[in-house]
DNA sequence: GTGCATGATTGGTT
DNA sequence: AACCAATCATGCAC
């Protein structure tokens, strides 16, 4: 964010702040000061002339410094000579007392905007921010403990113990990355803020030497730096609520979305549904089974994990599917049907190894049967 | 872009 | 609660 606006923005209320400076100037010019009338800044009389009294040998000091507080002022603190005014002007015995009632006037004067000094009661949108940001773990102590990664992998690790679950490791996960980088980003903040500020202050100690500048007026610009890098960081609060509700809607929507199961698990469910035509039904058991057997070609890196309802889902279509169109069907059964035939028989030779019962398995004997049908469609 | 395949959702039925 | 049937919405091949 605009960290350069807000470095800007600061510097433009220190020039502000110099420019009180010089109205200041203007406004104690006709003051009467020490019972002696100072004309306006510039008019001075001449710093280094003398009348010889004492009396005007003070004036003479008072004019002197204020005149070359006004050089300095008006002319860079680069040039040698400033340099030496500015010497001479430090070195002044009367310095300290005249900085000390400048400062005072210029408080008087109502320089400082009371109104921004006074604690601004807080504010209900970031309270708002704040208050989600706490609700939705962004902010505040972290959730659950451990990292990101620990969380994520422990929901996963859960698998098919919520239908969810797998969605929900994937919405902590990207929970956790926006986490982080928004405390990443407050802290850049903060530290850029205190930076900022320590540099301000000793900027203005330095001036301080050259110019009035009372403490409190050091407290007011730390004030309102406080005030702008608070602002970016609402900024930042406000961006991280939005891609939290960015993520929300996504994860929500994505319910609704579909990814095609692999083809493993596909092949997986239609054994069972072809193997099983006569009553393609699969228990709470079997239906937990199919979803394990279908996971697991996701270690294997291929396609995502199978939950039970999503085998309810793909038998109720698959069963809706096949009594609407059994024709085209056919050739999908008869080949999921050859298939089971070949497995049973690997699986009858295995067990009957060298057994004289060697006859040849029929087609059907690998599960395979034939569906029956009611006259009304229903499968029996 | 279009049409089909397919996983998900919804409302009704048993 | 499980299931059916219709429908939605997306994926994918062409």
């Amino acid at each position: 964010m605009s960290f350069s606006i807000c470095v800007a923005q600061c510097t433009d209320s220190l020039a502000a702040t110099m420019d009180d400076q010089a109205r200041i100037m203007q406004s104690i010019g006709g003051v009467s000061l020490a019972g002696h009338s100072v004309q306006g800044g510039m008019a001075l009389p001449p710093p280094h002339g003398h009348d010889g009294s004492d009396g005007d040998g003070r004036k003479q000091d008072i004019g002197d410094i204020l005149h070359q507080i006004m050089t300095i002022t008006d002319q860079s603190l680069d040039e040698a000579q400033a340099k030496n005014r500015k010497h001479g002007l430090n070195c002044h015995r009367m310095k300290p007392a005249l900085f000390s009632v400048l400062c005072e006037i210029k408080e008087k004067t109502g320089l400082s905007i009371r109104g921004s000094q006074e604690e601004d009661p807080p504010d209900p949108q970031l309270m708002r921010l704040d208050n989600m940001l706490l609700a939705e773990g962004v902010a505040g102590p972290e959730k659950g403990g451990g990292s990101a990664a620990a969380a994520a992998a422990a929901a996963a690790a859960s698998g098919a113990a919520g239908d969810n679950s797998i969605e929900h490791s994937d919405y902590r996960a990207k929970l956790t990355q926006i986490r982080q980088i928004y405390h990443t980003e407050l802290e850049k903040y903060e530290q850029a803020c205190n930076e900022f500020t320590t540099h301000v202050m000793n900027l203005l100690r330095e001036q301080s030497r050259t110019r009035p500048i009372s403490p409190k007026e050091i407290e007011r610009m730390v004030g309102i730096i406080h005030r702008k890098f608070s602002s970016i960081q609402m900024q930042l609060k406000q961006s991280t609520c939005e891609a939290v509700m960015i993520l929300r809607s996504r994860f929500l929507d994505a319910r609704r979305k579909r990814r095609n199961f692999s083809k493993q698990a596909t092949e997986i469910l239609n054994e069972y549904f072809y193997s099983h035509l006569s009553n393609p039904y699969p228990s709470e058991e079997a239906k937990e089974e199919l979803a394990k057997k279908c996971s697991i070609t996701v270690s294997q890196g291929v396609g995502s994990t199978i939950t039970v309802s999503q085998v309810s889902n793909w038998f109720g279509n698959k069963r809706i599917r096949y009594k609407k169109n059994i024709g085209k069907f056919q050739e999908e059964a008869n080949l999921y049907a050859a298939k089971t035939a070949v497995n049973a028989a690997h699986a009858a030779a295995a067990a009957v190894q060298n057994s004289q019962a060697n006859s040849p398995t029929t087609p059907n004997s690998g599960g395979y049967s034939a569906p029956c049908y009611q006259s009304d469609g229903r499968i029996q």
